[in-house]
DNA sequence: GTCTATATTGCGATAGAC
DNA sequence: GTCTATCGCAATATAGAC
């Protein structure tokens, strides 16, 4: 029970952060889900605030590892960058679970985590979107007067957003679970279809 | 500076939840940026809980009336309703811009506003687009195989996520700002053209 | 590395004067 | 209806024993 206390502790952090946000939760809350003490978070991570960006970085691992693959990576054709965004996402998801929520709980209320971990990420996530997107217009794959910037963020918007709200959506809503996948799939096809360049 | 002592600590209450969330707001914060006093609070709305579920109600005004509004309307084809739901959407923020934040607030960190307020309107807005895309799939003109459940949620996410995000966006990313109208008519668009059906 | 005990600060709420 | 002063409590953080 030495060296896991870290493990313990970031485990604790996500579900708890990912939940009620920063502020609402407290150092008590994080050292009794854990099993560890008060004093161990000032300890291991120099106080709530390092606990929380340590957790960010940790919930980032997968994408910061995921973007260096792709930088070491063939070019692909724009389509199938999209493509490989949408797995990605679901991916993520799956080793993750509250990435998403966390990394929107930032954006909508953001913290010095924002500063600190978000906003190396972001912005890389959005330059591959955008090059992609780019590219396919200029390949004549998808319509000639797309506006790039805002095609990022509406695809971004139609996968992130199931995340975010599935957890409240089966309690609020009559959504059945019929798996994430599915929901990617037909999302991404949505868009990809509405993006193309019409048929003459 | 009797009565809107009041309206000015609704005022203070949007800006500050909707930027920080409830936790990270203190009742001196709101007393501070609404020019009243520490007490006001308490005295007005019953504390600081009271004060969040006003502000809630009063976000959410434009919502209600427009629902009540639909009620009363001759039953429009699918698309239209889709279409009046994209312009609702555009048009409320315009008269609320915290609403859609605050909102994904209690989405992603659920407070006691969500059952004592979010939750009466959320599922009347998704029975409005569960229905459209019902009706539409009926009569044709969306895919047969559409899953009406998760479109719904696709329709949200992909107008919803622009307006959370825009005020970050500017910071982060290299989006100028091309007009809400501008995003909300191209995202719109992608996803009736995802939706529809294959032209044969 | 872990724990108890404690220092210090800030919180929400309100009693009571005006 | 507004304000000051204050109560009681919970927050983070840490000193020091083990």
């Amino acid at each position: 029970m030495e060296k896991d206390t870290r493990a313990k502790l970031l485990e604790a952090a996500s579900t708890l952060f990912a939940h009620k946000g920063f502020a609402a939760v407290s150092v008590r809350d994080l050292a009794q889900a854990s099993g560890a003490n008060v004093a161990a978070v000032s300890y291991h991570f120099g106080g709530k605030e390092g606990l929380y960006h340590a957790m960010l970085e940790y919930q980032f691992e997968p994408i910061a590892e995921a973007l260096e693959r792709i930088k070491t990576m063939p070019p692909l054709p724009p389509v199938e960058r999209l493509t490989l965004y949408a797995s990605l996402i679901a991916g993520v998801h799956q080793r993750r679970p509250y990435l998403l929520r966390i990394m929107h709980g930032e954006l909508t209320s953001p913290t010095s985590g924002l500063e600190a971990v978000v906003k190396k990420y972001i912005p890389r996530i959005y330059s591959f979107l955008h090059q992609a997107l780019t590219d396919g217009v200029a390949a004549g794959d998808f319509r000639p007067d797309l506006d790039v910037d805002f095609a990022c963020i509406s695809l971004a918007g139609i996968l992130n957003f199931y995340f975010i709200v599935k957890p409240l959506a089966r309690q609020l809503l009559p959504v059945p679970d019929r798996g994430d996948e599915k929901y990617v799939a037909q999302a991404f096809a949505i868009y990809l279809n509405g993006i193309r360049r019409e048929k003459q």
